[in-house]
DNA sequence: GTCTATAACGTGATAGAC
DNA sequence: GTCTATCACGTTATAGAC
């Protein structure tokens, strides 16, 4: 039998959660198991079980860390301090990040296994989902009134349009590569940004 | 024993087919189980397998299903004839349906579990991506040439947004309700058809 | 041709060693 | 406190009955 590992403290379940985010990103809530996360790491599958009871509690844990992630990111003094057009740019630079990695996005996951997901799970998507809409809310009223952005309707209805299509894109770079999730950005860019003035028809 | 189904011919494959398309859309591709839809129709496990030898091959029929419908509903009259506004919002009626059953788009699923899914069903997926990017442009290009839709840049960018927008609007739905993606699609139809000159900037 | 009994394997979870 | 041996169950798949 392999002895213990020699690990420093804590760092098991650091690495626990990296390999499961980056798993449930790639291949969904079924599609990673705590024997693949346990031969990865060298350890026996028991032992993730140590660190995370369940896998609910495993997936659940992930969920909670996108939201504590984005919360971090959204109040640093860079993205605090950037106009409205460039927090978005900056937003779709992380989403984008996920497509090189090739990964979609947590609320991809969670839709989309949705009836399959553990509650907890589901309550930690939902969460996440409520922090971005306010956000992106908020980024995208603040970039009309200076006139950067130009849309009709509910700035949450924007909003949405963006998590939606930045969600649905990075699926379709899995089908396609890279290219359509830039197209997305593109085009939904070319929508916002560009320069017009609307017939009071 | 329960003696075997007394059921028509034909009709028992079609009745897998048509719960493993609901509950792909509902829980993805792990999500289900053989044995479920066998409960579901009253008959062993291993009937279904008569049937489709693998999950590899119901997967893929299912996919391929997919295809053979959206075909068969672009080509009716009906579609051909309507405007190209009209056949937008036709297209978007028809998402709408799934998120009435509370169903995620086949293209979600593919692109979030495409890492653990069967090569045959990733290739039908595919394919079907294709089918709409080209019924889409088309579509777009059309009604930007009789001055319906307004968009800068390449009809194919357009596109893709349409398609990633429906499809992550399905799953914000599952999230958080039918409004969330009845707000994508008054958002996203805002930009595209509100009445707008652009400036030559 | 259609379905059932059963196998072979993989999965999440528990009890207990160190 | 951290990890291992092992279990009980669920899943896909095969062989064979009718």
């Amino acid at each position: 039998m392999v002895s213990a590992q020699r690990r420093p403290r804590g760092e098991t379940r650091r690495q626990i959660l990296r390999l499961a985010a980056r798993w449930l990103q790639q291949r969904g809530y079924h599609g990673f198991t705590f024997a693949q996360i346990a031969d990865a790491l060298e350890i026996r599958s028991s032992a993730v079980h140590y660190h995370f009871p369940s896998k609910d509690d495993l997936v659940a844990a992930v969920f909670a860390r996108y939201r504590a992630s984005f919360a971090w990111w959204s109040q640093q003094p860079v993205q605090v301090q950037a106009s409205p057009v460039n927090r978005l740019e900056r937003f779709l630079d992380l989403e984008a990040r996920h497509a090189d990695n090739e990964q979609v996005g947590p609320l991809g996951v969670a839709g989309v296994e949705y009836a399959s997901l553990p509650a907890a799970a589901c309550s930690e998507a939902e969460a996440f989902r409520d922090d971005l809409v306010a956000w992106l809310t908020l980024t995208l009223e603040a970039g009309r009134q200076t006139g950067a952005f130009r849309f009709v309707g509910e700035p949450g209805d924007q909003a949405r349009l963006v998590i939606a299509a930045a969600q649905g894109a990075l699926q379709l770079a899995r089908l396609h590569g890279v290219r359509d999730f830039h197209a997305v950005r593109r085009a939904m860019l070319g929508n916002l940004l560009t320069f017009r003035v609307c017939k009071t028809s």
